[in-house]
DNA sequence: TATTGTTATACTCTATAACTATA
DNA sequence: TATAGTTATAGAGTATAACAATA
């Protein structure tokens, strides 16, 4: 947690005793200084759901700076590139990203010479979603670097953690 | 993951074989329909706790709708509840908001009349965070409907599979 | 009538920078 | 010089509504 944000501890010296390092080690003792009580929300999941993928995301997005994907893009292009002919609808239906945003991100995405939209044969509303050579380079490099966050996150947590909440997460 | 959206499935008759169905399994198999292959995503941990995330925080919101408090208010007014006096910039390290962010919340919240803000008597800067007696009862009030999500989150996972993900994410 | 993809709007959240008043 | 709090702005992300073309 200590990495939160830019402008936050991560680039102060340490502080023994503060909120962050107290939580990090799953405490509730007070010490010397004004360690603050997290309340009721020490015993809400969500919280703790919601700083982790805080922390997943940032960790996420320092990885795939080389290729500039954001969660969002990445989960996309992945898609895509498993399911080749894809239309929008089915692509949003299955990452729950509306179809107006999904639009946009297309859009970027085509821009960057990524991804293409080819009309359907099959129906003259609908667009088959591909990579284009260049999508598929950089889905390649965005897996393996994809694969090193992995492998930052299953140290952050620890081997038997990481699969455990993976395992529990796959089948919520 | 089916109520993911208002707009989505849940309003719809199950479909065999969907994308979410088969998520919801962890199985990769391919049966009759077009279902989607998540691809790389389907081994990316991150993918898992963003779409619990939002999960947690649609039923939370949906929960406490009637006192009218987001995750990020409800963090702030349990904070404050649990450490009165505190100052802002404590609160926005201890919760990760942006200073920026958390002053206009804090007005919001004030002109509301859930939270008080006292001059600090050790630093003119500074304001001791307090909430009035009406923000004491609305706290309640969400301690009790946040109770109930937590009781709905419970279930959704499985009492073993809640305890087990709530201890490996408080440590994280 | 319903669906696919689109544009537009509005609101929330995040990230910064710049400013004031104090320390 | 640094900190507490504020204002302002810009960018994502989310939620809607409305629309054209097609089914």
């Amino acid at each position: 947690m200590s990495e939160r944000k830019s402008t936050r501890p991560a680039a102060r010296p340490a502080k023994a005793g503060t909120a962050a390092a107290l939580r990090r080690k799953g405490a509730t003792v007070r010490r010397g200084k004004p360690a603050v009580d997290l309340g009721i929300l020490e015993d809400r999941l969500g919280y703790f759901i919601r700083r982790a993928q805080i922390w997943v995301f940032q960790d996420f997005i320092r990885g795939l700076a080389s290729v500039d994907l954001s969660p969002a893009q990445f989960s996309v292009v992945a898609v895509i590139g498993a399911n080749p002919g894809l239309s929008q609808s089915a692509l949003s239906e299955t990452l729950g990203i509306e179809r107006a945003r999904l639009a946009r991100m297309l859009h970027e995405l085509g821009d960057r010479g990524l991804t293409q939209r080819l009309p359907s044969p099959k129906d003259a509303r609908s667009h088959e979603l591909h990579l284009t050579a260049e999508g598929q380079k950089t889905l390649a490099r965005a897996r393996t670097l994809s694969e090193e966050h992995e492998q930052r996150l299953t140290k952050k947590f620890g081997g038997e953690r990481y699969k455990a909440i993976k395992t529990i997460l796959r089948e919520f």
